[in-house]
DNA sequence: CCATCAAGGTGGACATGTCAACCTTTTTCG
DNA sequence: CGAAAAAGGTTGACATGTCCACCTTGATGG
């Protein structure tokens, strides 16, 4: 604890059940869907940077660009970076800390002169080489946890989180007493 | 694109079909599980920080903190870091910040003396009962989405994933070559 | 009892992620 | 066409997360 501060009570306010807190009936953390896929996913990056520290240098976020150019998708910069789903301002400086570690070039892009080109160096290639194979069987390790009922239906359910988190709109009808 | 590199060769090394990328076959981001997992977090954390951004200040690991201590789970320091998953670090620069801003106090722990009890003040309290039931309508609203099938399945399926990536010893078979 | 080792908290350093301001290029539309 | 809006990239600032070294306290085993 820091030297300083602590002041005197504890169950100052509410009366709630010692022992129980302030909602009503035991509470499991558990339940609560966004903690856990949050969890989950600092565990899986946990996991793939152990996987990627195996054999070299790389980053999960350069990982994941190497791993669209190689993939074939595009080698416009704008592409890359929706595919990736990275942030303009990270994509930016994880491509250049790229450029000066030697795994990707770029080129300037006829079509659109905001855009830029991105191409594998061999260095670049060979890392996917190596990590390609064991990325899919890391794959193929989380999906053979799952009940074949689960493997069918976790990617729809994933779709529909996401869809189901982009807004607020629920909260229409418990507006905020400030306003 | 940053104003310089950018040498020669595009399709350099690796003779893929042009197009198609250094996979065999068509390649789907979509189906790669710690992916879309790893989006979906990532989204459910902006929706989170825009319903706390509707009634104050608190930072998203702060409410993680103070829902842990609200439920009444425990006070002791390491039992609330563990409920809540955050890292030690990173859980002693929360709590600080949050006993600066007045959102707990802190006593030390009679039994352990190298942990300390959290208690929450009329503030943390408050922001609790405002933001709590937004939460809980938002959870309501994410198993909305979700049909019954997925709802049943979808804690077991995120509990079993999150076994599966502890480990890397699926890669036994696929030892590093550079062993 | 004492020596060790584990557990807990703090702080520094750094990686990753997000947000906003800014400038350039492209697109839209009057 | 030309002005305004949108898209793209860069940078700075900051939030969040992770790793590690360190110190103190507690637990373990001789």
């Amino acid at each position: 604890m820091r030297d300083d501060d602590h002041t005197d009570g504890p169950d100052a306010a509410a009366g709630a059940a010692p022992g129980e807190g302030l909602d009503g009936a035991s509470f499991d953390l558990s339940l609560l869907l966004p903690f856990q896929i949050t969890q989950l996913s600092a565990r899986l990056a946990a996991q793939a940077r152990a996987i990627l520290a195996r054999h070299g240098e790389l980053s999960l976020p350069q990982w994941r660009i190497i791993r669209v150019v190689a993939v074939g998708l595009s080698n416009r910069s704008t592409a890359i970076r929706k595919s990736a789903g990275i942030d303009k301002s990270q994509f930016s400086r994880t491509v250049n800390a790229m450029v000066d570690s030697g795994y990707v070039t770029l080129a300037p892009c006829s079509e659109d002169q905001r855009q830029f080109e991105i191409h594998l160096t061999d260095k670049a290639i060979a890392a996917h080489a190596r990590l390609a194979p064991e990325l899919a069987a890391r794959q193929r390790h989380l999906l053979n946890a799952l009940t074949p009922d689960q493997r069918e239906m976790i990617f729809p359910a994933i779709h529909a989180l996401a869809r189901a988190a982009e807004t607020i709109d629920f909260l229409d009808n418990i507006p905020d007493p400030k306003d």
